[in-house]
This record gives C-alpha cells, structure tokens and sequence, in this order.
DNA sequence: CCAAGCGTTCTTTATAGCCGAACATAAATC
DNA sequence: GATTTATGTTCGGCTATAAAGAACGCTTGG
C-alpha cells in the first residue's frame, strides 16, 4: 500500500539519501523553534502535522509530538476540526518583544513626518551582527497610487540596495571584507556591483555624503535613498530608507529627498541618545 | 571520587531533595520556551546563565545548553562580556505573530478617535477561550496627568473587573460554570463578587445594556468601563476598555463614554466582518 | 591576595526523543 | 455506497543525547 512500486520507494529512498546523509539528529528545541518559524510564514490559516513534517524533513509522528508540547506550551492550538493553528502565547511573546526594541517606538514619529514631507515610502531597517543581514520591521506608506511595497520581516543581504549600502558603509573593515568574502557578492540582478573594489569606493561614496542611493539595484524601476542609524558608541543599529519609482524621481528629488532623510536620521539618534542616558 | 566528603553530599543531596521530589524530567523544548519567556520577563538588559538555572530550577551547565542552542538559533544572542541578551531573532517573530493578528491593526484607529472623544486611556483586551483568561495587547493613552496605566501582556481573570465582566458576560453559559467552579471566584480585592449567583446577576445586567462597568473592582479608586468585540459567528475575540479616577467619573459621564464607547466597539466588528469576509 | 562570583567544559548515566509502522477516522473519488 | 487517499494519532524499540555534577579558567572586588 505504501510502496506498490520498487523503483518508486527507490527513488524516494534515494531523495531522502541525498539530503540527510548524516545520520538524524535529535534536536527538540531547535526542532520546536523552526516549526514554530514555518508555523508563522506558511500562510494557510490551519496548519497540519504531516505538513510540518514535511517542511522539517521529520517523520510525521515526530512532529506530532513536538506540536504536542507546542499545544501545552501555548504556542499552538489545536482546532476543533483536528488541526493546529498558532496560539495566543505567541502574540503574548510578540508583544514582549516589540517593546524591549524602543527603536520603532522612537523611530516611527520621525518616519511618519518624513512621510508627510515627501510622500514616498518609508521605512525601518534592523541589522543583525551576527548574521550580517538586515530586514524592514516598520513601515510608513505614501498616498501615492503607485508605490513599492517593501518586503518587511525577511532577511536581506547588505551588499546590494541603498538599504545595505547604508549599512554596510558604515560598519568596520573587517566586516566589509568578510561580507565579501563570505557571500562572493553572488549577483541578484544583472545590475548588481560584483567586484569587491568597486563596491569599496561606492560606500566610500556614501560615507561620504552620508546616504545611500541606489537604481534599480535590487527592484527594476525602484530607486531607493537611505540613511544610517547609529547609536552613541558608534555601531550600526539599521537605516531608514525611502522608495519610489523611477519616473517620479527628477534631477532635483535627490537634494530635497536626502535632506528630509537625514533630517529624519539624525532625529531619531537623538531620540537613541536622550532615551538611553 | 564521587563522594569525597560524605556531609557536604548529603548536605546537597537533601537541598534537591526538597525542591525537586519528581525525577527530571528531559524536555528540552518546554524548557527552551520557558526560558525564553523568563528572558523577555527579566527586566535587566544582560542575561546570566546561572540567574536564567535559578529561575527555572535547573543546573547551570543545563541553562548553558539550552542557552547555547537558543544562540544558534538566532532567539538569544552572546554579549561581549560573556552574558547574553535577546536574540534579534525573538524580534523578527514578533513582527510576523503581529501581522497575524488582524484585530490591533482593525481596532487601534478607532481607538484613536474614542480616545480622542473622551480623553480617557483605552485598551484592547484579548481573549484565549484555552485559558479562560484575557490579556491587554494595546492601549492608547490619554493626555491627563492622572492616568491609570493598564497592565499590558500579562494574563488576567475574567470574572473580575470590567474588561473581564464584558467578555465573560458573553461566553456560553457553560464555559462561565466552569470558570466559577475552577477558580472558585478567589477574591482579588476586598470589593470582589465571590457568590457565583450575584456575578451572573451582575452579568446578565452587562449582556443588557451591552457594556460592563465597575468601581475600584481590581484597582483601588479607578473606574472602568468594557465592551466585547464579537466576530460574525458570535464568539466573544475579546473586548475594548476604558480605565479612568474615579475623581472625573461625573453623574452625567456614564452615559457620554458609554456611547462613545459602543459606538467604538461597533465600528471594529463591522471591520473585522468586512475584513475576512 | 584570596574569595566569590561568573560562564564554560567534561564525563557519566538512563531517559525520552525519534522513527517506522500500524491504526482510526474523515474526506474525496469512482 | 464502496474504495481510495488523505489525515491525526498511538505504540514499541533503539540509542542518541539532555541533564546533572564536578572541575576549570576567568574576572571582580573586598
């Protein structure tokens, strides 16, 4: 019932094989975590064990048991119809954390001014040192019919876009240079700067007038301006950028764009400065 | 080599003995969850390992484990001076169990302009029909001086205060059974109802006239008045609450913040009614 | 200078996590 | 309505591994 066909359980066997050569590892929390993870970004409303499994590469009776505990814990519900869904000890979680980062809650004034002067899309980026990477957590949007929604909550690399750009200027040496050396620059457009030198002298570039911009770096038709936020000690905690569509960029948007920008920018650390000390 | 010293053994035998009779237990998930809990409790910015052993009455060596796995997940992240802090990780779920929940993101503007009505703060509440218990998931906060400051995201009863009364008033009869029999209507202030037939009395009033109202019920000298937020099948999600002194609580204010009030609490259902349907 | 605190490492042990397979139920298909 | 396929769930056995304790190196501060 299960395999009527040799060559069919072969090649299933051989798939399985060729992904987990190593023997199965037996990990229940960070097991627990990605599910939860996969919980969040799957976006069907039920979510299911055989699913889950599928998606962890774990035999479905284990990840029965891992939703199990999840469901005791209050991180999943069980439906009434013999399905899961997420629990309210997440939203509680999420809340707990939202607010142990005063930066949205500092930032998000300033970004909605920025917005009532420009009226382009504005929006949050956080870096994490660790993984060298930044993601959008808030945004403010224009009234422009036609606009550029940013993907917020997602993991992007700082090498290409003015959001990165932004970034990446403004962290040591070191960094710069293992960011390049680890990710090899790999293009994401045909437009992307791939040569570790030429990259060098654009973010000196941006060091140097303090922003970032960028044409269709990462989206065709975008162009996207960006400004660092630093704390008091000087490390990198994110940027705030803006984007809009080419067309609506003419020779003198850059000037009156990144004044607003920086304006905003330098609100904000203040903001930083005087709610940390 | 395994006693040396036959008092200090017993002595730290006995210890253990008396906090913890039941073997341990291995659940290395509940336990990572738990302590990711306790990190968005504790206050303090720096996290210990032995302090984070203490809470959950494990060994040290057991909280670096876990802790060490929380960091390669990404939850939990390694100080310079060898203590920890919180995980970028933490922040990005955070964002993502929010945009899951439709219902902050329906209520806050009209809570905006209830607030700006009656100049009172306002609060969503969120029900978990799990637990039996709700939870303040966001507020909008007067411009008084004399405020009374919600206590956010973290678990209350139903059966005490407004915010509570206007939930559980509409709740099916038997869950409201169980929640008298379950908690047995433990006293949280002098001035709490215990005899269950008093409080449906006091319930079926707030099912008449469609909002809960109580004097100093939780807290001494603050008055509160709630209304359920039902979806369109009749399930009570959760409520919308006023908290003012019962200094400014006038004669003629009851009817004025009450209308308000209702007219709030209308306006969100119609938008979650448009909103999935 | 030592005492006390910290995070970390190592080793041992037996427990519980994991899997495969079988089971029960429900929906879809003929 | 029978059959097929999907699902969530349970069970038993194997063994990797989570937990605990002791020892370590380190920093701190009296």
């Amino acid at each position: 019932m299960r395999q009527p066909n040799a060559s069919r359980a072969t090649a299933s066997r051989d798939r399985h094989a060729a992904l987990a050569p190593e023997k199965r590892k037996r990990e229940p929390l960070a097991r627990g975590l990605s599910l939860i993870r996969w919980a969040l970004d799957t976006r069907t409303e039920e979510i299911g064990v055989r699913a889950a499994a599928d998606a962890l590469k774990i035999a479905p009776s284990t990840a029965h048991s891992l939703m199990s505990s999840l469901v005791a814990e209050g991180f999943l519900r069980r439906n009434a119809n013999a399905t899961y869904g997420l629990g309210h000890e997440l939203l509680m979680l999420a809340h707990k954390a939202a607010d142990r980062l005063p930066l949205s809650r500092i930032a998000l004034p300033h970004m909605r001014t920025l917005v009532a002067h420009c009226n382009e899309a504005a929006f949050l980026n956080v870096y994490n040192p660790d993984r060298q990477e930044f993601f959008a957590v808030a945004n403010v949007e224009s009234t422009q019919v036609l606009r550029y929604v940013v993907e917020m909550n997602k993991w992007k690399p700082v090498y290409v876009s003015a959001g990165g750009w932004a970034i990446m200027a403004h962290l040591p040496k070191a960094d710069r240079d293992e960011i390049c050396a680890r990710t090899k620059l790999k293009p994401l457009t045909p437009f992307s700067i791939t040569d570790p030198e030429e990259l060098e002298k654009q973010l000196a570039i941006v060091r140097a007038r303090g922003y970032a911009l960028s044409h269709s770096q990462r989206i065709p038709g975008a162009v996207g301006l960006s400004a660092p936020l630093v704390d008091p000690s000087g490390h990198v905690l994110g940027g705030i950028g803006i984007s809009l569509p080419e067309t609506r960029f003419k020779s003198d948007s850059e000037g009156e764009l990144s004044r607003l920008l920086l304006a905003c920018t330098s609100a904000i650390c203040r903001g930083i400065r005087d709610g940390n000390g």
